[in-house]
DNA sequence: GTCTATATGGAGATAGAC
DNA sequence: GTCTATCTCCATATAGAC
């Protein structure tokens, strides 16, 4: 195994994917050693208190990806429509369409919960919160943009377990679509009218 | 350890509350035998291929449960809204407002998936499919009523994730909520007409 | 069917040479 | 900083008595 990296921030994002594909109990030091090109002396090196401390370094690279490329833009944006669109846009790369796992989520739901509870918690609020405050911008009432806001990510959240379940990378695409109609804004980032949104154009009941 | 199950069936419902705590990998021989009150001689008595057997037989248990309380209803109820509505209930409250996890859901992220793939897949197909035959029975075309089948079962897994990451059961439940409106029943079962749904009320864009 | 004892492997973590 | 060797513990799984 040759030398590639000599600074722990070097380490961080192939961290970031074996947590991703193995979960936390998953990744074992020997699978970590192995992605990240670095032998048990090296990780303890840079990461002394183990797997717990290097899960927490990549949870505050992750934080800090969505800080600048997401929340800050939702919140700081002066086209809010254009931030929502380029939410959406960014998170389908971001998660490859579903075919990557959202790390906080998945920590969020394993056993390990607890353990980061406080960062699973503050990546979450934060998202909800920027993206509130881009609907508020829109135009909407504060009660229905904390609605929608949360509706949203809960949305892309669901929509990479049922993608992955199905492995079939259409069905995140479709929920970002029902975003993009829900959120006011199509993918080309045109506003659609809500008068006009097919969503209410269900036909009547018998 | 008293004797309390003397029957392979008995154990199943222990061993889901196991799987779906601690994980596949988290839950190891020492706990699952605590759960069940079975040593590991009768757990390798019932279940000669371990940990995998055991997942499969719960696995199997969870799709029985939802094929007579979900599923079926869906499919043949004659009242679909009221199919629907009793969807949407037995979910709450077998998902416990989102305080108990998905275990299905939680294997389609994790890196066991491949293990149980067949699982998995047949578990979301159901009732993706089931909830869409509800939903044409509505009179929706359909496409729509796939869109929305869809969409409805990614929901409920995002609020689980979402409702456990902020430990708040209350972002489950407005989850539910939505989809009441979206799936066009009310909570009391009550159709709600296409174009008095607060959805489609957002204040225009400026 | 249930127990105890045990085999075997791999886990996380540490020590100390270089 | 990085390596190898090693420690200790607990994991899954098996064997065989009762």
């Amino acid at each position: 195994m040759a030398r590639m990296v000599a600074e722990r921030s070097d380490a961080i994002a192939s961290l970031a994917e074996v947590f991703r594909e193995h979960g936390y109990e998953g990744a074992s030091l020997a699978l970590i050693g192995k992605a990240t090109g670095l032998g048990k002396g090296s990780l303890y090196h840079f990461f002394p208190k183990g797997k717990e401390e290097m899960v927490r370094a990549v949870l505050a690279e992750i934080d800090q990806w969505f800080e600048d490329s997401v929340y800050s833009p939702l919140r700081e944006g002066t086209d809010a429509n254009a931030a929502v669109t380029s939410m959406l846009d960014e998170t389908t790369k971001y998660f490859r369409s579903g075919r990557r796992v959202c790390l906080v989520g998945a920590l969020a739901v394993a056993n390990t919960r607890d353990l980061f509870a406080q960062a699973i918690r503050g990546y979450f609020i934060a998202w909800v919160d920027a993206l509130q405050s881009a609907l508020v911008r829109q135009g909407r009432d504060v009660e229905q943009a904390r609605l929608l806001s949360e509706d949203a990510v809960l949305a892309i959240q669901g929509a990479i377990v049922l993608s992955r379940a199905l492995d079939d990378p259409a069905v995140f695409e479709r929920a970002i679509g029902q975003l993009h109609k829900r959120l006011g804004v199509e993918a080309n980032g045109i506003v659609v009218p809500a008068t006009a949104r097919p969503e209410g154009s269900i036909t009547p009941f018998r």
